[in-house]
Order: C-alpha cells, then structure tokens, then sequence
RNA sequence: GCCGAGGUGGCGGAAUUGGUAGACGCAGUGGAUUCAAAAUCCACCGCUGGUAACAGCGUGGGGGUUCAAGUCCCCCCCUCGGCACCA
C-alpha cells in the first residue's frame, strides 16, 4: 500500500472496474425491495456546471447508501436536450442546434463517469432523439383523441421588427434582445392540454405525498390556488351583452363601483370603436409584457368605457372600465370591484377617484379605508336586508339569491390554467397535428409517427428552419392536402415523463412497458432544484395522471420522496471600469487580506496586486464570472474530494457556498483516513482479543454511537453534513488510540470498516481502494451498511447539567441509574450552585431526567 | 405585487421533540518538526471586562409566552427562489 493518498492514481482505475463488472446496471427482480433514485436530468448546455455536480452527488450518495441496505437500485441519467440555448449557441457558433448538443452531451457524458456517478448508462435517454419524442407525439395523439387537448387563442410577446415570438427572458426592459424593437402582445392559436381537468386530483394527492417538503406542496396548492365563490352575470345597460365575472367575495356584492374589462375584451373593443382615446388607451395596453410579475408590480392603468353596468341586486348603474391589470387569458376578462375590501381595486379607486363603499364591518374592529382595503371578514353593512350577517352568512344568501334568479351559480374556481404547450421555435418536438385545407386540424395518424425535426439545418437567428420550409410542412392526408403544424412543443412536455420512460428506455415498440413500469415506479427518491417546485413538478405529476389513465403505469404519483437542493454560489469579485461598469473577476484570480481576527479586509488581484471590489456571494453565473469549474477541480482534487466537500458545506436543501480552502479541509481528511489505515496495516491489521479494556469500551461505544448517527442523518434526515462531522470527530479520536495490543487493534479494525463502510457512498473511490488494501475480497459497493451493537451503547455515567435561575451553574456526573433525588442532593452540595442558591428561597426545582436541573430562586 | 424559504462567531455550518448555543470544518494565533519551506502534529480561538478565578452580554430588530426560547406567538427589517415562453 503507498503511504501517500493519490486520488489520481486510483479513481480512474476504479470506475474502470465498475463499468466491467456492469455493477450499476439494474434489472427488474421482483424478489428483491427496489430503489429507484432519480437526479433531474441537465440541459447539455456545453459543460457541467457546480449546480449539477451537487444534484449528481446527492443522488449518488442515497443510491449507493440504499444499496448498502440491500436493495435493488436503478439509477438512470440522460439529456433533456431541447430549448432555447441550441438555438442561440447555433446561431453564434454558426452550426446546428443538433449537432452543438449532441457534442455537448459527449462531452458532459464523460464529466458525469468521472466524477464517479454510478449510473444504468444502457438507459440513457436524449430528449431531442426520435426515439424518444416519438412516443410524446404519440401520446399526445391519444390525448387528442380522449379530448384533453384544444387549440385556442392566447397571448405571446411579439417583436414586431424580427417578426417573432420571444421567450420572457428575451425581453428586456420591454423590448426585443436582438432588434431592440418594442414588444408587443399578440394573440395566436395554440395547443392547450386540459391540466384544470386535473386541478382537484392535484391537489388532493398532495396529501399523499409525505416525503415531500412541505414548502414545496404549499407552494403547488397555491399555484392550483382553489377557491370557491360565485359567477355572476351583470346586466349592462342599453346592450344586449352581459358581463360574466367570478367572485370569491359575494358577500361584499353591495359594495361593488365599479367593473373592470381586459383590453381585449369585447365589449372594450366595441367601445373602442366610437371612443378613440379609449382606442389609444387599449394599443397602449398591448406594450406590455406577459409575465405575472411585470402585471403585478406595473402602474394600475384604466379608462372609463362610458358603458354601464346594472347591479343585479340594487338596480344601480355601475360604471365598466377597462383596466390594463385585468387578463383576457384569465377566467372571463372582466372583474367586479369592489374597493373598500380588495387592495388592488382600492388603489384603482383612489387613483381614479372612484367611490369606494364599505360594506363590511371587520370582526377586529380595525381596518382603516383612507388607508388602504379591510380585506378581513365581518358583519354585513349598508347591504339592505343582509346587514347584520357574518360575510359566511351573507355568502350563502346572496348566492342564494343569484342561483334563483337564474344569473349566476356557485363555482369551484382554479388559479390554475390550462397548460399551453406551443411553442414557435425549431429546436423541441414537433407537434403532431397536421392543419388541413378546411380549417380543421387532425392528429398525426400513428403509423406516420415520428414527425420527426430536421437536424441539418441552418439558424438564421428569427425565423425557424420547419417555418421556413415549405417542402417540410407540405403533406397530405387521406387524399387532401395538409400541411404539418410548425410549432413545438414547450420542453416541459419532454421532462413530463423522462422518469418513467427509463424504465424502458430502448424500448422501439411502445412508450413504456407496464410491466417494467410498474416494477420501478413510483421514483422512491427524486431530487433536484427548488426553482422546479412548481412547474416541472406539477406538471411531471399530471402527466403521470395521464399515463395512469391511459394504463401505462398503476401508482397514482411519480416522485415518492423529493429532495430540493439549494443553489452553488461563490464570492464574486469586480472593477469598475471608466464609464461605471463592472467587469467580474474570477475569485481564482483573487487574493485575500485578513485582519489578525481572520476577518476578510480585502481584496487584490493576482496578477497585478491592485485591489479589486468584493461583491459577496452571489450564484455562480457566467455573468458574474464566479463560476467554478468542476472539471478542474476533479483533477486538482480528485473526484472523492470534490463530492465530499459538496456533501460537507451545508444540508441539501440550503445554499451552498464554494470555499477553495474549504475543499482543501475535505481532501485534509480524506489524507487523514488514508493515513490511519496505512499505519494500522503496518501495525499488524486485525487482530482478535478476549477482553476488551476501558478505553477500549469506550472507544467501541464511541464508534457504535457514530454508526447510530449516521444511519439517521443518511437514511432520514438526509443531512449528509452533519453525518461527515459525525464520522470526522470519530477519526480525531482513533487517531488518537494505540495500535498495540490485539485488543487495540480490533476495536481500530472493526472502527475502519464501519467508517469506510460509511463514507463509501460519498467517496466511494478512496473508501474501495482502502478496502481492498485492507484485504477484503468481497464488493464494497454491495457490503452491508454498518449495523448497531447496543449492548455497546450501555452507559454507567451520565452529565446533568445544573442551572440556577435558567442559568448553568455547574455540570454534574452522575450514575445512569441516579434518581432525582441523588441529583437534587449532589446540585445543592455543589459550591458553585450553592454560590447563588445560599440564602435564598428555592421556588421551584425542575428535573428533567437525565438532562438538566433548573432550580428557581428569588 | 403575490406565493415559498432563509438570517446563529472572522467564514461555512451544528444544536433532530422547548432543556449546556457555537459540534465539525475553514480562516486566524502560538508552538513542535525542518537548513528553510510545504506537508504534518500539538495548543488556543463568540464578544466585553479581568493577570486569573470569574462575571456580564450574545442566535437580523422590537415585544410576548415559559422554570427554561436559536427553537413557540405577534410586529418589523434584510437576502434568496418561483410567478405559467430560461431550464
């Protein structure tokens, strides 16, 4: 055995032999408790990047620690390689969106196999390869036929210079990134598949989800955001049309003033016609963007239509106004108002000088209109024969009410919208509907399946190659003539099902293989990043619903147990140049002064010794020029050294911050593992012995109640960090121990192979290294995870610790059988308690057994 | 704006069920080893006062509950994630 570790000359020699030995290849063995852990697969965006390397060694980690426990573990990886950057990247370096990915993942292929990842390589799948997406398309059709899919118009920014559709991060302050032009919104036909149909299974099976964080579930219930109230049709004056608006207040029904109308609503349009500041004011509405937020925080804008409304219950006029906040896309266009009890139809109000009537009484008593809406419930006023009511109450009787009257009905309403999936870029699955010459658009019959996507083409940087291609759009169908939709689907669709598609990845006959399916799913461990929590989760969940339904799988959810990891950020340096802007400095390139305190005082370049400015941690970001590559880090560290760290720095769900010197600790103490081992094989190695002494005792209670920790923190915590310090602080005390008699050296024995045992699915390279050094013969990647001998644990003393007042005073050993009353009686024989009880009347005495003593005093 | 997290020494973090705040690591300081350095090993290391023993203070800020609060409750401040076409 070499004195020195060498991680470089060790871990690609053991990945070789994993591969040959085909150990992470997985089968269905129905005989045998299945794992099937799951890391969200990565954009091929060129390399990888810290983010994915933390994913990546989590989801190694659990997998080769269930594999420990004996189980049979499926982990798969693969590509979800289509979207937007292929077409950017090809579009600057003047080649294909096809083959710049397919590059890239060749590349990040052998990035993942060396940092050690045991992956099913013969499962991988790419998004952007027929084989894959012909089964989306498929599926899609049979969603088609089930009825869950309709086209309909809906909202895009449109550039209106390029002649295209933007993504929301291709609009900046407004404007277009590439022409600069203004953006507009525009209404185009697109593809929806029904998830509201879903909305209440959705949310219900939340419930069963108990190995997920809860943050994440609240967060999926409030986006489905159910609510239950009233749709109610309001007359409008001198018109036929009538106005449709839902409502989850109808209590304050009495203190609607007034209506609001999306831009594009019809009856705004009409309006428009007769009014043309009102025809300006709706243009000027469509300078805006799509994104929530944009309309959340934007000025409130409206202008009055003239048009009035007639209160279903006063008779009184209303007057309706358009109102820029108010979203076409979203439930019927039009809201009542009603300010004094709703914050954004205050403000409107205020601005406006609309009149703002309370018609609430909130059950505080507090509330202050000239302030802002009381939007608390309470008893009913100047609201006729319902004052006097609780809003409860006076929900119930004036919907009522509305019901008899034929003019509207009690509704279960979902913030929740149906899911557009067009897209009108190149690079992502062709939708297969073929539009015909009539109008009518028809699925792709399944024997024609795969539309498949043009992949040596040419980006001209605004319009899509399948756009620009009549030859590829033209078709027939049963005899007429068709053309193939050009839009693509949104790539969410692709990571909606990549899970179960593993299951059976090169599987040419059919999307999945129930059988198979069902062995592995549901995914017993999913982990991957928070910013997924909504989208990708919900709707990775409904497509699953989908599958169900369709009888492709059984279980009702895909993902079982989720894990959602924190962000890599780093220190992030910059100079400011002439004209005001920062140029970011690699924090490779900087150097640190510290005070005498070890504080951070500043900050120099390496390279010319001037200072440069610290911008504190900050993701890392090309943007930034904070990024760590991971690439140089393996090979500075080695693989073992780099996960550990990653493992080590925080818990999974918290940020992690990249530390040079930090990653430097880890390899110290992968050194120091290294180190014992190779002295205690120079010292003999195992050894047995009769009896065992009681340092020996102790140091075997010591290691047994390490083994009990981490079994905890890996298994259900799932706080791989206080796991290592658990496994840290047990090497600071065998380093310490003797090597020489037998009995020494068979608790030191016994102590390295539930360490490295331990350690194995985090550095998995060093630990089998050592495990053969240690002359073992069998598979450390299948050896049993450590188990806990209690007769070990057994102690004879146990530490009390003393307060006075809430304050520690002393700390007491005592036997482990003690009763209180020998506890109570060493505490008040104890000279630094009896220094603050002496000559004071003990009011009260606490014992918490075996833990603390409070004794209060005045 | 709305929804969801987070804030603890010089730094990353620990404290799992209301019971010793600061485990473990990093940085720093002193020492050993060395021709010297690296590496390694030993010791110290929340703040303030004190030679020390020790005392007081201390978990973003303010208030509260409790024998006891980083942990529970109320209010406020700051940072981060998501907001439906980035993935």
């Amino acid at each position: 055995m070499q004195e020195q570790y060498s991680p470089s000359a060790i871990e690609q020699a053991i990945q070789q032999r994993w591969q040959q030995d085909k150990v992470f290849e997985a089968s269905e063995q129905p005989d045998k408790e299945k794992f099937y852990c799951l890391s969200m697969f990565p954009y091929p965006s060129g390399k990888l990047h810290m983010g994915h390397v933390r994913n990546y060694t989590l989801g190694d980690v659990i997998s080769r620690h269930q594999r420990m426990q004996g189980k049979n573990v499926l982990q798969p990886m693969g590509w979800d390689a289509f979207g937007l950057p292929a077409e950017n990247a090809a579009i600057q370096n003047k080649t294909a969106p096809a083959k710049w990915t397919y590059q890239n993942i060749d590349y990040m292929r052998d990035q993942l196999k060396s940092l050690g990842f045991g992956y099913d390589w013969n499962r991988e799948v790419a998004t952007c390869s027929p084989d894959y997406y012909r089964w989306e398309q498929w599926f899609f059709t049979k969603l088609y036929e089930k009825g869950l899919v309709y086209k309909k118009n809906a909202t895009v920014n449109w550039d209106p210079v390029d002649q295209t559709v933007l993504a929301n991060e291709q609009v900046i302050d407004g404007r277009g990134w590439r022409s600069g032009a203004i953006v507009e919104q525009k209404e185009i036909p697109q593809w929806f598949i029904k998830i509201t149909d879903y909305a209440d299974e959705l949310l219900q099976d939340l419930e069963q989800l108990d190995g997920w964080p809860e943050q994440v579930k609240a967060m999926q219930r409030n986006w489905i955001g159910r609510s239950e109230g009233l749709q109610i049709e309001f007359d409008v004056a001198d018109h036929s049309d009538k106005l449709s608006v839902y409502t989850t207040r109808p209590d304050t029904l009495y203190g609607v003033t007034y209506m609001g109308l999306a831009a594009q609503h019809p009856l705004a349009l009409e309006a428009a016609k007769t009014n043309p500041q009102l025809a300006e004011f709706i243009e000027s509405c469509k300078n805006s963007k799509v994104a929530e937020a944009d309309l959340a925080t934007m000025e409130k804008l409206g202008m009055d239509t003239g048009l009035k409304a007639v209160h279903p219950l006063t008779g009184k006029e209303i007057p309706i106004w358009v109102a820029n906040f108010v979203l076409m896309d979203y439930g019927s266009g039009a809201v009542m108002a009603v300010p004094a009890h709703d914050q954004r139809d205050w403000e409107f109000a205020t601005k406006y000088e609309l009149p703002i009537t309370a018609v609430i009484e909130p059950f505080s008593g507090e509330g202050d209109l000239a302030a802002g809406a009381i939007t608390e419930k309470g008893t009913v006023i100047n609201s006729d024969q319902y004052n006097g009511m609780s809003s409860q109450q006076a929900f119930d009787a004036i919907a009522e009410v509305i019901e008899q009257r034929g003019i509207g009905e009690r509704t279960v309403n979902y913030r929740l919208r149906d899911w557009g999936v067009s897209r009108q870029r190149y690079w992502g699955t062709p939708i297969p509907m073929l539009n015909l010459e009539n109008g009518e658009s028809v699925p792709v019959p399944e024997e024609q399946l795969p539309v498949k996507l043009p992949e040596d083409v040419v980006m001209d940087g605004v319009n899509s190659p399948i756009k620009s291609d009549p030859q590829w759009r033209q078709t027939s169908y049963n005899g007429q003539l068709a053309e193939h939709e050009t839009d693509t689907f949104d790539t969410f669709m692709e990571s909606s099902w990549y899970y179960a598609r593993y299951c059976s990845a090169q599987d040419d006959q059919a999307m999945l293989d129930p059988e198979k399916a069902n062995y592995w799913l549901p995914v017993d461990q999913y982990i991957g990043g928070i910013e997924h929590a909504i989208l990708h989760l919900l709707y990775a969940r409904f497509f699953h619903k989908l599958l169900r339904d369709t009888g492709l799988v059984e279980s009702d959810e895909p993902f079982k147990r989720l894990l959602c990891q924190g962000m890599v950020l780093a220190d992030s340096y910059y100079r400011e140049d002439e004209k005001g802007g920062k140029q970011w400095i690699s924090p490779l390139d900087v150097e640190l002064a510290r005070d005498d305190k070890g504080a951070v005082v500043g900050a120099t370049h390496k390279d010319d010794g001037q200072p440069v400015k610290i911008a504190g941690m900050s993701k890392m970001s090309k943007s930034k020029n904070n990024g760590i590559d991971p690439q140089t880090m393996v090979e500075r560290y080695g693989a073992d050294t780099v996960r550990l760290f990653m493992m080590f720095a925080a818990p999974p769900e918290m940020t992690l911050e990249w530390s040079d010197s930090g990653v430097e600790g880890s390899q110290r103490f992968l050194r120091r593992v290294w180190k014992l081992t190779y002295d205690f094989i120079q010292a003999g190695g195992y050894a047995q012995a009769a009896e065992l002494n009681k340092a020996q005792k102790d140091r075997r209670r010591e290691l047994h109640k390490t083994i009990a920790k981490v079994s905890d923190d890996m298994g259900r915590r799932q706080h791989f960090n206080t796991a290592i310090a658990a496994i840290m602080e047990l090497l600071n005390h065998l380093q310490k121990a003797p090597l020489e008699s037998d009995a020494d050296r068979q608790v030191m024995g016994e102590a390295l192979d539930a360490m490295i045992k331990m350690l194995a699915p985090i550095t998995p390279h060093i630990c089998e290294q050592l495990w053969r050094e240690l002359g073992h013969q069998d598979d450390l990647i299948f050896a049993p995870w450590p188990a806990v001998d209690d007769s070990a644990l057994v102690e004879e003393e146990k530490l009390i610790v003393v307060q006075v007042n809430g304050k520690v005073r002393a700390k007491l050993t005592v036997a482990a059988d003690a009763t209180a009353e020998q506890v109570e009686e060493q505490a008040f024989s104890d000279a630094a308690v009896k220094k603050y009880t002496d000559g004071k009347t003990v009011r009260k005495k606490i014992y918490v057994p075996g833990k603390i003593f409070n004794i209060v005093v005045s």
